[in-house]
DNA sequence: CATAATAAGTCCTATGATTAGACTAAACAT
DNA sequence: ATGTTTAGTCTAATCATAGGACTTATTATG
């Protein structure tokens, strides 16, 4: 059947999923962040199936994560970029690498870091923080209401511990 | 078909993917750190049709992020608890929330944050800093070979900006 | 100029995944 | 003894993905 959608879920998560939720989008964020543009290249690079890709493109586009512009030098090809708001999941792409580092290459050991350009040295663990700029560990957490939440979200999160 | 297999695969994000990548899981851990653990609540609160959260938690067990564990005081129930492996994703889901929220709610406001649980003040956004602890913004950094690397890994690597 | 090569994307088929809702089995409550 | 709760399973319909051939427009080459 048709993916159930999360479109007007009142939670961020849940919106993000909307967007993101499948197996290539992800991968197709990073190449984009590596500066790969063109079709063709991703399809080489990721091994995608040409409509599949397609599709996720125009998802992209229609999302506002991507834009999509015909290269005025070569009007075969087509160049894809990374929009503000595409470029900002680089955040989560680096928590989903030191996940991914940690958890999914036990014995080989990590093929790749995002790292300081500088140093080449791999980034550091990201750390949540308080406002107040104190680390904070899953205990130290809840979840708090804001503007839009319903009552029956508010009354959920007084539940929580 | 069957969806494409990134368990191999010679990157952190693309393997984490493959169990991560689709719109349910994210979902499924959000309820997990918020405390439920019983299947029929998991499908009360995500609208989960009953096939494909069962065979979501059986992927979740399977892959070791969460336990499944029948409760000894009513045997009718089975617990589903976060295992270490999958309660580190919480830095995963605080970058997604934090995204979603920014870029998905224009109008309304966010219905919900993590929050430090004393002063119930959100958390302050993400950062990525180097091992020195300087903040950085994506043109900071490139990526850099790890232990597994391949040759032609590194030789793309090598030619990032 | 004619032809070949590129680039992006569509079309087709097969099959796996998701949805929705009814149904089952075991354990517990009355 | 009967009904209820919990965790699933089963079936059917429909959608998404994979794989590969094919199309169209443009640019390079002989």
């Amino acid at each position: 059947m048709k993916r159930k959608s999360f479109g007007k879920a009142a939670c961020g998560i849940a919106r993000s999923m909307d967007i993101l939720g499948d197996a290539w989008t992800f991968l197709i964020l990073r190449e984009a962040l590596l500066g790969v543009a063109a079709f063709d290249e991703l399809v080489e690079r990721l091994k995608i199936p040409r409509n599949t890709l397609a599709s996720r493109l125009d998802d992209l586009v229609a999302n506002g994560l991507m834009s999509k512009t015909p290269d005025p030098a070569d009007r075969r090809r087509t160049v894809y970029e990374l929009e503000p708001q595409g470029r900002e999941l680089w955040i989560v792409l680096l928590a989903l690498q030191q996940w991914g580092n940690k958890w999914l290459f036990a014995d080989e050991g990590a093929p790749s870091f995002m790292a300081d350009r500088e140093t080449r040295k791999p980034l550091s663990a990201l750390k949540a923080c308080s406002r107040s700029g104190r680390a904070m560990g899953l205990e130290d957490v809840t979840m708090v209401p804001g503007p839009s939440a319903t009552p029956a979200l508010k009354a959920r999160f007084a539940q929580l511990p």
